[in-house]
DNA sequence: GCTAATTCGGACCTTAGTGTCCTATTAAGA
DNA sequence: TCTTAATAGGACACTAAGGTCCGAATTAGC
């Protein structure tokens, strides 16, 4: 449901949002703090760059910064460049079943996925800095 | 989150599970049936029997059956065999948080996971042949 | 201007999931 | 007994994700 990557780029995007001064943290000291593969992680961030998660200066002294202050910037959006998140298979069953009549799986699953989604996109990368928000609860049907 | 394989392996268990009668169907009939890759849901179905989810004759007239009553099947049955809803990463931070201090992400993401993992384990085949039970509803803390 | 630090970007490797193919074995029925 | 239909199971191919490596381009500071 999410993949490495997406785990390494999250991680790292926290690692950028603490970071209080303005200066960049480049690519190797980002590996380091956090024990990643330096080469694949940097390869990770460049995909980051591209989506406009995060911004770069070249040359020495250079680096990453967040693009944009962590409060508007959505988990959603870390982690879609490496297509993880967005739901590919409408249903349990592969998508073969038509929105008008879909299949005996589908709204248990699509429950799940949705929240899924939803948390997602809801939650920003500063909610995981300081967390203080109430956190989802399931329930299920037959319980009330 | 579910697999290519576990999905074929859904699919050819919910239409065992349709057939009234007690004789077997062959890999090749449920593959033509559903139009899958035959010769990869045979083999789909080998690991399958393997794990007791189904049971198999050779020869002439030979195939596959359920192993046990559609009732006492559980889709987290039929999808372990192929690894992969049980929760590989406790957390969406890599896993590297432990349970006395989660990552912040670790209550958000669980309940998804988990309720993922209910869902399947609670759901049995039968309930997807004739589906009648309500379905799991999401809400969250800070709409109460 | 030179050097060191750093991003950029492509080439390549490895592994797991998916898929194909072939041969051996088994059993039903003529 | 022979033929045919089926599972059993291994060998192999393809693809994408994950990971490594290297050279080129860029920039700060001396």
């Amino acid at each position: 449901m999410v993949s490495q990557t997406g785990i390494y780029a999250l991680q790292a995007v926290l690692l950028l949002a603490r970071r209080s001064d303005g200066s960049p943290l480049s690519a190797a000291a980002i590996a380091q703090e956090l024990d990643l593969p330096a080469d694949y992680l940097a390869k990770t961030l460049r995909r980051l760059r591209v989506d406009g998660v995060v911004s770069s200066s070249r040359g020495a002294h250079g680096g990453y910064r967040l693009a944009c202050p962590a409060e508007d910037l959505s988990l959603a959006r870390v982690l879609d460049p490496f297509e993880e998140t967005r739901p590919r298979r409408v249903c349990l069953m592969g998508g073969r079943c038509d929105p008008a009549h879909p299949c005996s799986a589908h709204d248990r699953w699509s429950t799940v996925t949705h929240s899924a989604r939803r948390i997602l996109e809801d939650t920003s990368v500063a909610d995981l800095l300081h967390d203080d928000r109430p956190t989802l609860t399931l329930r299920t049907g037959t319980d009330s």
